[in-house]
DNA sequence: TTATGTTATGAAAAGGTTTTCATAACTGGT
DNA sequence: ACCAGTTATGAAAACCTTTTCATAACATAA
């Protein structure tokens, strides 16, 4: 039914060597032949034949693409990034969605095994125990993506969050608040202990330091943001609550700001909050959130570009992996953090 | 390297068809047989190659999943019931973001025909032109899911959207508003169309009807619903501005509700507004959002289990096709419509 | 006992490429 | 005019399964 090499062949006189050489340009074909071929390729309307192609060249063309939640803004901008690049290249790709849970990124990173897929772009999803090291065993290219692998044998794209935190909690402290306060993200997540970090050191370099009371930890999500603030309110009774907030990320720094409303604290005002990340909700609550964000697209065409590097020089033998590419991150200015008018 | 089906057959003794027969149960084959063959495949780690499997059976055992936008909460619920139900087959997906972009859900198709994909499961980006002849032509097996493709030869899975119009006028109605006004979505899509359906409907039965200066339209995006309230209270600075607002999608019901509060317009109690899908935000934002919604996971797991049908028809032969699901909505009833604590 | 059907297995073909190995026809240099 | 090196092409092998066709052994029915 459908036209193989052969048929086009036949219909060029030819054989199907010289067709096969002249669709993939692997070798000199005379002018005259290059034409017949592609008039029969033209009027057969042939196409290659996938499976065959697979089998014999022993690669798949196929991509994966690993996130722990597709429908958080910031991943499916980074997925943009990397599909973009890799369909430039008229490489195909799966997105597996791991909805953080380890299980599903198990099941996941099995599906791309099985369709032995040329490599994979990965925020993994957990610290502990991630399914990269399967991936690895594998031989599959890896290229880690915004969050930091616990081999430094894989090459990493990140954003400078450290960077962000300095950024963020410098922004607070020139608006003027005295007591900052930090809610943290899960204890697993590189991303979101590098903020911290640079919070830490944005204090220090102006010889403050962190209180511990300022402190808590969430996970992510709106409600523990909520609660994030709920319990430091709670520990600063006496102390005093704190005058400025930064939040790990903007989803719990959403659940911040919601549950200042219902405390009757003002934010902006009695409060002012900083996140990360730049999601779309961001810009809609009111008020809205200041926050730090990333080139997210660009990290994630990146990380496939390396991606692609990679796979190339294995395909020539050589061996180089464990690069490291940060980008800069960048502070945007909204209501959230406008203190008494200043 | 990698152990062939030939190796199995050598360290069991045996010909490469008796291993076949016994790991696809395509053939009776002796109990001693079958156990010499299972050792030897666990001993030699023996994996079936998918190439050389799809090559023969001309089937890739991957489906397509095609949606306008992955970072939409409803079809990324969507997304996970047609995986979860593929995954359980042991089939894997391919997951398409169009960007609601022609041109990109056009490349995406292309790559799902090159993958040779055994079905798709899509939500058609745009009422024009859609990619799905395309899919078409190749006899590819499609599920249409949430919005109602041109051919009524395809397997349809939708929500009963019409139904949600008039619930969530209905609900308004009863709420005690007058002059209840409608933000109709993008013209081409079938989903906003047949809520807007449902509006006029439950207007109708009350012997009421639907005021066109009340009507305006929408791209389903969050600044469109800010524009379309800045209308609507334009065009109707004398004859009284809706008291009431039913909003095709809850993106744009949250752009109708900032907007508001920018024109210092009370929701609820000056305007009750209810949306449709129930996506994350509603929650999140004040006043939280009544929403119309439907079971996005169950649609999407339909959607799958229709597909699989199908494909299973067209092996033994048989074409069944131009089904038609459609399942109830729910309203979720939040702040936005609590008019005058009644 | 002979014919018929079932169970259990192997040999070989088929699926459609790419690539190695050969060979032939040229080219250019001496 | 001869040799070396390209250039241009074809034949055939290899990639790894699944499946058809055969064959043999065995059971059951007449």
């Amino acid at each position: 039914m459908e036209p193989t090499i052969l048929d086009v062949a036949e219909k060029a006189g030819v054989s199907p060597s010289t067709v096969s050489r002249v669709i993939n340009e692997t070798a000199p074909v005379a002018e005259a032949t290059k034409k017949k071929v592609t008039d029969a390729i033209e009027s057969l309307g042939y196409r290659t034949n996938k499976f065959a192609h697979a089998l014999r060249k022993q690669s798949s063309n196929v991509f994966g693409i690993i996130v722990p939640d597709i429908s958080n803004p910031f991943f499916s901008t980074l997925i943009r990034g990397a599909e973009d690049r890799f369909h430039e290249g008229g490489l195909s790709t799966m997105i597996c969605d791991t909805k953080g849970e380890p299980k599903k990124e198990i099941r996941n990173i099995e599906m791309l095994v099985k369709e032995r897929v040329d490599g994979v772009v990965a925020t993994s999803a957990e610290s502990a125990g991630n399914g990269i090291n399967r991936l690895f065993e594998e031989e599959i290219p890896v290229v880690a993506v915004d969050r930091s692998p616990t081999s430094n044998e894989i090459t990493t794209v990140l954003a400078d969050n450290e960077g962000s935190g300095k950024k963020a909690t410098g922004h607070l402290l020139e608006k003027g608040c005295r007591r900052i306060g930090f809610v943290r993200g899960p204890s697993g997540v590189s991303t979101a202990h590098e903020r911290f970090t640079g919070y830490v050191n944005a204090l220090e370099e102006r010889e403050l330091h962190a209180d511990d009371d300022l402190i808590t930890q969430g996970d992510f999500t709106f409600s523990s943001g909520k609660r994030a603030l709920e319990r430091l309110r709670e520990k600063n009774r006496n102390s005093g609550p704190p005058d400025g907030l930064v939040v790990a990320n903007d989803l719990m720094a959403v659940g911040v700001i919601r549950k200042a409303e219902e405390l009757n604290v003002k934010v902006p005002g009695d409060l002012a909050v900083v996140g990360f990340d730049d999601i779309l909700l961001s810009k809609l609550i009111n008020p809205t959130l200041t926050t730090v964000s990333a080139p997210t697209y660009r990290m994630g065409a990146t990380a496939a570009g390396l991606l692609l590097n990679e796979v190339e020089s294995n395909r020539m033998g050589r061996a180089d992996r464990g690069k490291r590419v940060v980008f800069a991150t960048e502070l945007v200015e909204r209501e959230s953090s406008q203190l008494g008018g200043g």
